[in-house]
DNA sequence: AAGCCTCACAACCGCATAGCA
DNA sequence: ATGCTATGCGGTTGTGAGGCT
């Protein structure tokens, strides 16, 4: 027994739908019906597979989908669930009417995950990525100067750390105390630099771990429906994770991809950075905690 | 102007799983 | 309980468009 062979292996079209296949599924779905995958296609006259006329149907021709860009509110969104429920397309996308999962999917991977990589956050962990931050040649640089630049080096350092993640709640702890771990890593490398020692990004890596986003949801990974439901509208009223770090950061910060196509200003990045920066202007406004 | 490169996104592939006999 | 089919899902690939040299 077995699985039957696919589409490539009946003879059967593959590669990109005309504008006459398209229309055929359409009438015929908009006549009968969806499902039955398996036997539509003969039926609606096509040479298609089951499995390819239900992606073309899921992904592109169903009515009720949403075309076009994603807004800012649909990628903070998207953001968030992931950080909860990962590569969960299909679940994500279950929350975000009109998008499909495989659209989500590639937004995913073709902008949001450079975003974030870009901001110095993991895409997988949504933790701050401080091997990404040139610390050790800030403090080399600092090393070779006059000692009396420390202060500026640690208040830019201090400033990749935005106080605003103090008001990610804990599900136990109520709010994290998020400026014990920043005074930890800034009383290490105080001490370290005394000692004229330079720390390396793995002596960096040694400290006090930022928490991630999930470790921020709090410690029982149970009990994250609670945080979805009060916590994330939230983090939608204008203070999204992405305003988790400190706007100063970003220019601190070493990407990871540095092609220059990250450099280049379009229309639709400047967007962006617009909505982005009246973004944290609201967060600057709203009292904190 | 042409060739090359990069990016975005549609589509495919293979595995997982639910449902049914 | 088992085997089979249909469908769902996530990772990956292919392709066309636009930008760059």
């Amino acid at each position: 027994m077995g699985r039957k062979p696919c589409c490539d292996k009946e003879g059967l079209k593959k590669g990109p739908w005309t504008a006459e296949e398209d229309q055929k599924l359409i009438d015929y779905i908009q006549k009968y019906g969806s499902g039955n995958w398996r036997s539509l296609p003969m039926k609606a006259g096509l040479e298609r597979c089951g499995k390819s006329c239900r992606l073309r149907w899921a992904n592109y021709l169903r009515p009720d989908i949403k075309r076009g860009r994603f807004s800012f509110e649909e990628e903070e969104t998207i953001i968030q669930l992931h950080s909860i429920l990962g590569n969960k397309w299909s679940a994500i996308a279950a929350r975000l009417p009109g998008r499909t999962d495989n659209e989500i999917k590639n937004y995913w991977n073709t902008h949001i995950r450079k975003k974030l990589l870009r901001m110095g956050i993991d895409p997988v962990t949504h933790s701050p990525r401080l091997d990404y931050f040139d610390l050790p040649s800030m403090l080399c640089s600092h090393q070779n100067s006059p000692l009396m630049n420390l202060p500026a080096v640690l208040l830019n350092l201090q400033n990749l750390l935005n106080p605003e993640l103090l008001r990610f709640p804990t599900s136990q702890n109520g709010f994290l105390n998020f400026n014990n771990s920043q005074n930890t890593i800034l009383s290490n490398l105080q001490n370290n630099i005394s000692d004229n020692q330079v720390p390396s990004a793995q002596t960096i890596n040694q400290f006090d771990p930022i928490p991630s986003f999930n470790e921020l949801l709090g410690s029982s990974s149970t009990d994250n429906s609670g945080f979805v439901s009060n916590s994330y509208q939230s983090f939608s009223n204008g203070s999204s994770f992405s305003t988790a770090l400190s706007p100063l950061s970003s220019s601190l910060l070493h990407p990871i991809d540095s092609s220059p196509t990250y450099l280049n200003s379009s229309k639709s990045t400047e967007d962006e950075i617009d909505s982005y920066i009246s973004n944290v202007e609201k967060l600057l406004e709203s009292p904190v905690l």
